[in-house]
DNA sequence: AGCACGCCGACT
DNA sequence: GTCGGCGTGCTC
């Protein structure tokens, strides 16, 4: 009799721990639908509840145990490429993530776990005699159908778990499993009505009375339909105009499939091929003559060197190979600007993938790539997994960004991946920075990567002269404001000339905490362990890390003193600040408070760009990707705030972000002026920052990484483990040692293990009511250490944990 | 996460 | 004795 096919599969829904590929046996009607890579529908546990998997590899399954059948074959556009199986193995096991959960990265995005169990009446009407019964199944009727969870939790009392089992047992109930579909999303698009005559007559008849909804109408006039969300950004008004707008039948809203639609100023970029200067044709040169092998490089030029040129004339090079190419920027970049050059470029050949894209947008970009029909992506961390069939090349802009590293599980950083992909395709790494990752240009020490320098700045524009105001100065000068003497006279100077200025002060809200000053109680969040942050358009004070509000009290909760006072400035000060000393001039704020509308972004810079003597006021995301003539004055108001937290990786942050910023300063023809100030004036990283010296930095710091052992010297583990009770988390957290001490026993690779510090109180110690404890692991390379610490890990998992999560994050960028 | 099995305590 | 609560371990 003929075998049938046994197949590995990987299911949802497992955690990193219970993780294992399971056999499956495969129905004849499915047979050829069923290979590595294809998304199927399978039955999982003891109820056999349906899950979607990947299968993964065949199976040599010895018959000793039943294997179950697969439901369903889905088709074909979910399929992941053998390359893909065995890199998402990789991750897996570098990472500590659920083999399923890296698989869903590379196939088609937008569907996760798909299935979601219900509970809804059964076939059997005649109901077990009790009133919990009845209560029971009334509730399902009533809400037509209820999951398991919110029965448990609507029916917290006892009897519950055996009444509900009967009823299921009897048919009263059943369970249905519904499909959670997230694909083919609609979108709500908004078209002008076919009454033209009536819209300019309403246009005309309320030139004063609504202005907001006038703007909607010009808006939508140019175009044909536009998505709602973004017609509002556009416009810059709200939901209640677009509603008044259809009441009047001025405008209509279809839901429609969403469309990528292009921004008419990315249609119209000039597709001017640029011309290179000796340095760029000499990096462009360099990097072509390493192909056909692995090969990896590292671009370090300055702000201005033109490294984006450089970046589309390699993609150029990998077309004409008949090949493609991935580049990653920071997700802050993503602007229209950057974009544009690639369309203007490329045209229809490229796809670009950014967090503002919906489901169904996304896939479609995906699908692009898929079928061949563009050659380049441009795109945030994820798009490092766009599925080219003939991957050549990845360029990472900004490399030295920590935002290539995944916060979310799976916790990679796409710089590895990329790495990864390269070597198994024997393409070409390219990596570029004005100031690299400490690490990334260590790795040109090694001769893993190759270095190359850029120094000539566009139109050779010097790089901004550097001044450091040391504040401790300010405070015996008796000046205790947010700006000290030398940058006022600076932005007063700037003004009068009718040039703009940039202000970046990396602390949203108002203060940074506020206190009493009879008995110095700290007002913090009341389920966090935080400071919280007064900010004055709300007047409320925020906490930065569950989002909840509180109204500002007028006394000291704990002594009942009505002497409060605000301490520390953050953006919204300043910008009031401002505002005192110039009161004609149009400050900008830019931090997460004022651009979580989409495109608000781009709108604040257009204002920026378009008015004289304009400040610009703003967090770190001004630092970044802005292109501005006529900026004379760069500020950094507090140099030192990113200094002593960010864990190691605090100084190379500081002197990057003072390089970056200071590097808006002066384009154009003139010299522009940066003023740093800072508590630290003889700290290195500053030091290097004022005479914008990479190398110097550099030598400093990988110094001190050396001497206390931090990468690129040693990788870094941190085990986070988070529940509702302290006392309990950390038991549970120190049972790791004595596993650990075993495991090394059995996998004795002690030579990388250097050492464990913990547990740990989190820096924030809780967030949303949950306390958080962390284990440091350091050791040569986490590669080695993974067998001992996956089998204490399992073991430590296996044991009852209520309540207790444990995440792991290798070489993470934050330390919170 | 979810589901069944099995141990233990309360109630008949 | 029996029912039901709750902890423990497994899922092809």
């Amino acid at each position: 009799m003929d075998k049938e096919k046994a197949v590995l599969i990987c299911v949802s829904g497992l955690d990193a721990f219970s993780d294992r590929e399971f056999s499956y046996l495969c129905p004849k009607e499915l047979e050829n639908r069923v290979f590595p890579g294809a998304k199927v529908v399978v039955p999982f546990g003891r109820g056999g509840r349906k899950r979607e998997g990947i299968v993964t590899g065949f199976s040599k399954s010895d018959g000793s145990i039943p294997l179950k059948y697969v439901i369903k074959a889905e088709n074909e556009e979910t399929f992941v490429t053998e390359a893909d199986i065995s890199l998402a193995r990789f991750m897996a096991k570098r990472y500590y993530a659920p083999l399923y959960e890296c698989l869903n990265l590379m196939s088609i995005p937008g569907t996760g776990v798909k299935f979601r169990g219900y509970y809804v009446l059964g076939e059997n009407k005649e109901l077990p005699d009790n009133e919990l019964s009845r209560k029971i199944t009334d509730y399902i009727y009533e809400n037509e159908k209820a999951t398991l969870k919110e029965l448990t939790e609507a029916f917290s009392q006892r009897g519950f778990k055996t009444a509900f089992d009967l009823l299921l047992k009897n048919k009263n109930i059943a369970l249905f499993e519904e499909m959670n579909d997230h694909g083919g999303k609609m979108l709500q698009t908004a078209y002008l009505t076919e009454n033209r005559g009536l819209i300019d007559e309403f246009i005309n008849n309320y030139q004063n009375k609504a202005r907001a909804q006038i703007r909607l109408l010009e808006a939508l006039t140019d175009c044909d339909g536009m998505p709602v969300t973004e017609l509002i950004a556009v416009s810059g008004t709200t939901r209640a105009s677009v509603k008044a707008l259809c009441d009047r039948d001025l405008i209509e809203i279809r839901n429609e499939p969403a469309k990528m639609e292009l921004f008419s100023e990315e249609k119209m970029f000039s597709s001017e091929k640029p011309i290179l200067n000796s340095e760029q044709e000499n990096a462009v040169k360099t990097v072509l003559s390493g192909r056909g092998k692995f090969s990896e490089y590292l671009i370090k030029g300055v702000t201005g060197s033109g490294k984006t040129e450089i970046y589309l004339t390699l993609c150029e090079n990998i077309i004409n190979e008949g090949k493609q190419a991935i580049i990653l920027v920071p997700e802050i970049s993503l602007t229209p600007q950057i974009r544009a050059r690639f369309f203007g470029r490329f045209g229809d050949k490229v796809a670009v993938l950014h967090s503002a894209l919906s489901v169904s947008e996304r896939r479609e970009e995906w699908r692009k790539i898929k079928n061949g029909e563009v050659s380049v992506a441009v795109g945030a961390r994820s798009a490092v997994f766009a599925p080219f069939s003939d991957l050549s090349m990845i360029i990472i802009d900004e490399e030295h960004e920590t935002s290539y590293k995944s916060e979310m599980s799976p916790r990679y950083d796409a710089k590895e991946i990329a790495r990864f992909k390269m070597q198994k395709t024997g393409g070409t790494l390219v990596l570029a920075s004005a100031t690299p990752a400490v690490s990334t240009f260590y790795r040109t020490e090694t001769g893993e990567s190759t270095l190359i320098t850029l120094k000539k700045r566009y139109n050779d524009v010097p790089l901004p002269e550097v001044e450091i105001v040391d504040l401790r100065n300010e405070l015996k000068g008796g000046n205790h404001g947010v700006l000290s003497e030398r940058l006022r006279e600076c932005l007063i100077k700037s003004r009068e000339s009718g040039e703009k200025s940039i202000l970046l002060l990396n602390r949203r809200g108002y203060s940074t905490f506020i206190s009493c000053r009879d008995c110095g109680h700290v007002i913090k969040c009341p389920k966090c362990e935080v400071a919280l942050t007064y900010h004055s358009a709300e007047n409320r004070l925020k906490c930065h890390y569950c989002q909840t509000t509180v109204p500002t009290p007028s006394e000291c909760p704990e002594c009942g003193s009505n002497s409060i006072r605000y301490f520390g400035s953050g953006t919204q000060k300043l910008e009031e600040e401002l505002y005192k000393i110039f009161p004609e001039a149009s400050v900008i704020r830019m931090d997460n408070d004022t651009t979580v509308a989409k495109m608000s972004h781009e709108r604040l810079l257009k204002r920026f760009e378009k008015e004289k003597g304009s400040i610009l006021v703003g967090t770190q995301m001004i630092a970044k990707g802005l292109d501005f003539k006529d900026v004379s004055v760069v500020g950094v108001v507090s140099a030192d705030s990113t200094l002593f937290v960010g864990g190691y990786l605090g100084n190379e942050k500081t002197f990057s972000l003072i390089t970056q910023v200071c590097g808006r300063a002066g384009r154009g023809e003139k010299r522009g002026l940066a003023v740093v100030q800072t508590y630290q004036p003889d700290h290195y990283a500053i030091e290097a920052a004022k005479t914008q010296d990479y190398d110097k930095f550099y030598e400093n710091e990988i110094k001190f990484r050396r001497n206390v052992k931090y990468p690129p010297f040693c990788e870094i583990i941190n085990i986070i483990f988070t529940g509702e009770n302290e006392k309990e988390i950390l038991e549970f957290a120190e049972g790791i040692k004595p596993l650990m001490t075993e495991a090394v026993k059995i996998y004795p690779q002690r030579e990388s293990y250097i050492a464990m510090y913990g547990p740990m109180p989190c820096s924030i110690a809780k967030i949303k009511d949950k306390y958080r404890f962390h284990i440091t692991i350091k050791c040569k390379s986490a590669h080695s250490v993974r067998d001992s610490l996956f089998y204490a890990l399992s073991k430590l998992m296996a044991r009852g944990r209520k309540g207790i999560s444990v995440h792991i994050d290798v070489n993470p960028v934050s330390f919170l």
